[in-house]
DNA sequence: TATAATTTGTGCGTATGTATA
DNA sequence: TTATACATACGCACAAATTAT
């Protein structure tokens, strides 16, 4: 499965097989994935390299990380709450500050909607949970 | 500045301290970071801490870390090139794919803009060069 | 209630490789 | 070529959170 002379950092390997195990369904959904250490043998590589891996999937919102419970597959595409755009709003995106994070309780690897208005006030809103639909005429 | 008894991990600390000078304008855009190893003496703390601070404002897109070179406080590009929203498109935002990243050269710590059709179509756009215009109607 | 086992979090030291000046 | 600096990787130890006994 990984190949340490391929060039390619062995972390960077793990986390796309990892990733492709999710996406094809072998670790659906709300399930756990195997203990850090039981990766760890079973690849060949050391604890810190699988701690790097799934930090990759995480920052990827595919997984959540508690400690002391392990390594949750997150459940897909939750209803996103939908807010109307209101003409000449400016809609992009970023990643939160901290104390963005913290004021919504955001998992990592949400990005944040921001909506600037004409007058350059700014809305923001976590991108899990809303988008913006364009109104018509 | 670290606080070693404080219960807050120290590359936090670090990180959420090298995150306000920057912010702060202590270290202007386009300027390099102290050294890990310069910094790891300055705060006493281990390179190892040193670098998993850089690492998360790496991750959050403040800064970009070339081999070699150094760390580079990262140039805010706010001008973003406006899309116009058509009727009916929702528009929300997320992590990009490994492959998304590669396709657009995306820095890390970038979301993507995606921009579904009313018929399930979707578009995506690097979040910190596009953002959408709501249209007048 | 208390204890142990499991799992993630943190931190250190070390080694080797690679890129840049 | 040499020195500097970052990148990757391993191993070890201990702390903290959670779950099982």
């Amino acid at each position: 499965m990984i190949d340490l002379h391929s060039g390619v950092p062995r972390h960077r390997q793990l986390a796309d097989v990892l990733r492709a195990r999710i996406v094809a369904g072998d670790h659906p959904p709300g399930t756990l994935l195997p203990s850090e250490t039981r990766l760890s043998q079973e690849y060949e590589v050391g604890r810190g390299t699988v701690r790097r891996a799934v930090g990759i999937l995480r920052a990827e919102g595919l997984v959540d990380v508690a400690s002391g419970r392990g390594t949750r597959v997150r459940s897909r595409a939750p209803e996103l709450e939908e807010l109307i755009g209101e003409p000449d709003q400016l809609v992009t995106a970023r990643m939160p500050t901290p104390e963005e994070r913290a004021r919504w309780q955001m998992p990592e690897g949400v990005p944040v909607l921001v909506v600037r208005q004409p007058d350059g006030l700014m809305d923001v809103y976590p991108a899990d949970e809303y988008g913006v639909r364009i109104p018509r005429g």
